[in-house]
DNA sequence: TATGAATGAGATTTCATTCAT
DNA sequence: TATGAATGAAATCTCATTCAT
């Protein structure tokens, strides 16, 4: 997946086609999991054969590895834009969440592949590791910097972002695009209860 | 599994040998999870062969059945104990994130096997999802019932418990045992904060 | 196994293949029963592994079901051919007995796969059935007829059918290509005596 | 199974509990076959667990071998009592032809045993394949002498024997006890119908 | 004699992956 | 680029058999 000096993905016909199996690929992965998603399925539910998936993608889990990436690349683009902007801490956490559910329930339909770590061989697996740290430390230097700011009550600031995260992280595991709650009322209720936590 | 009139496990041979095999299963569902999970690595850790964990469970999905089982026996018991103590609903709240984190990270080190259910068949996974409803019922009670009577903030009681379960068993995920926070740590400060959101 | 317009299997290189196959499954089922039959050594047999015997038939299950069905669909080509044929009752018994023996003795060398039922799940089992017991009807039709036509002697259709198919069938418990008895001979001599029965 | 000097079974407790064993172990035989067979099942059957199996026989072979010797060595004395008869060759082929059905369909429910040798170690093979030449010899016996005494039209002995005993044989796979069909009126057909060709 | 527990070899089956075309 | 066919390693599970008690 290249990344352009415009900061988009590179609209070459590769990278299209690598996007569409991303695609195919994620859903599987959110339905299944990792382990019991098939190459077979995913080809299947692209209407090739697993031939092509071996001649975009090194191996399953290369295919794992840019679904992670790639959500969690669009979670820290906005997360980067949100700590770009002023306003209060408060806003600023908020923005913050509502922005992850969305991301996760709404664009990326709960695939969250970014879930699964355990699978990727070493090489992979730091790279991504290292991205989710990095998202983790920017939602971190939000609630500390709130704290030292005296916006927010004093807490440990790692175990509170924790458990933000397990909050959000876990709604993957219950949330139906059908069902009674919308991802925005999802995102705006668990924004108001996680943040009153901390003030 | 047969629970005698004491309400413990009947301690003869039979289910003593179960408990053991539940217990390394457990370790490896957690550590590798289950479809990672091997027969024979399962086998290895008690130093038998698979044809020991056949002749005691009918098949691997039996074992993750009892794992998932015994995890949510224990954690209703709990619950049970809980919600018949008098006390005021925050103190309640507590008292059930608190036992239910010490159950999960401290007790059963982390198994936590009642978190991956898409494997099982049918007839055991009804059974292991109205359990786990159960559970869940039980921790909404208490926040609607504290709303109800004014101690809590008016919320959407499901979706504050889902909040709270979520950031409770996610910290199967990051929780070390030899790290730099106790169970105990993770335990109180949860509470804290979760129950401040309500507050 | 398509049959296209010309009443044969079509011969694309996918139904080929499933031929080979099918030609090995049906010589190590007869040599050792199918429970004894291994997948290893039908493959071995061909010089593949296991791996293409489920790249061309979903189990073993259904390897059995195409030798029976091949082998009863071959017997019924034959019969109806006679059923069209004019002739005396006598005449066209002869004919079928001799048909189904060169047919199991010669053509299928005594793979005649289609005795060992008990095996097959349900669903093909129907199938298999159906197709056996449509050879029995015509068999027994034949021998109705000529009761009535008079050019028989008057007997329980259904049990000279069962004594008929009896005689034939076991021969593959004892018939050796390289024997004593040729084929032709045995065929010749079993519709002599068990045509002169019914006299 | 030991034969005293007066050509009976010894009836000590030993052998007896050999007997109750071999009956329920023809049962299980029958209805799934020998490789289908499990020593669970048949120890099930008993009420028992497989070491008692195990404690009366060295093992599955010697079990099968043992069913196929009993059912063996009762066709054998009914056939002795026949051949020491006076009378026609029809009517001894007849008598000969009744008792065996009669053996088979009501004595031994169809257990029929005899009919599975491909499984046996040599040892046991050897023993078990000569005593059915010995039958298949006396059966053949009848028909010769009834040839050369010009009672029977000339046919070849051995066909006509192997054609008598398929039909005979293979009743097993489609008598059922509480079928349309008594066990006595299919012995007198087939009597009737195989005796008329040799006529 | 009988049992419960365990073994070990083998069976079928799945699946990511490769490769010639 | 894409496919069909094949591989090989591993996984789950079965079962006859053994053995200490």
């Amino acid at each position: 997946m290249v990344i352009n000096h415009n900061g988009r993905y590179k609209s070459d016909r590769r990278t299209l086609k690598r996007l569409v199996i991303l695609r195919s690929a994620a859903g599987v992965f959110r339905r299944r999991g990792y382990d019991r998603a098939g190459m077979r399925e995913i080809a299947d539910g692209l209407g090739v054969t697993t031939g092509v998936l071996y001649y975009h993608f090194r191996d399953k889990g290369e295919l794992l590895y840019f679904c992670q990436d790639y959500s969690l690349g669009r979670m820290l683009e906005e997360g980067a834009r949100i700590r770009r902007e002023k306003g209060a801490p408060a806003t600023r956490l908020r923005r913050l969440i509502e922005a992850q559910l969305t991301c996760m329930l709404d664009e990326l339909q709960g695939s969250a592949a970014h879930l699964e770590f355990a699978t990727l061989p070493p090489r992979l697996l730091k790279k991504v590791v290292a991205k989710r740290d990095r998202y983790e430390r920017l939602m971190r230097g939000i609630v500390s910097k709130g704290i030292r700011a005296g916006a927010f009550r004093r807490r440990d600031p790692k175990l509170v972002t924790l458990a933000i995260l397990g909050a959000i992280n876990w709604t993957i595991k219950w949330y139906r695009p059908d069902g009674g709650q919308s991802a925005t009322k999802i995102a705006r209720e668990f924004a108001d209860y996680l943040i009153k936590g901390l003030a």
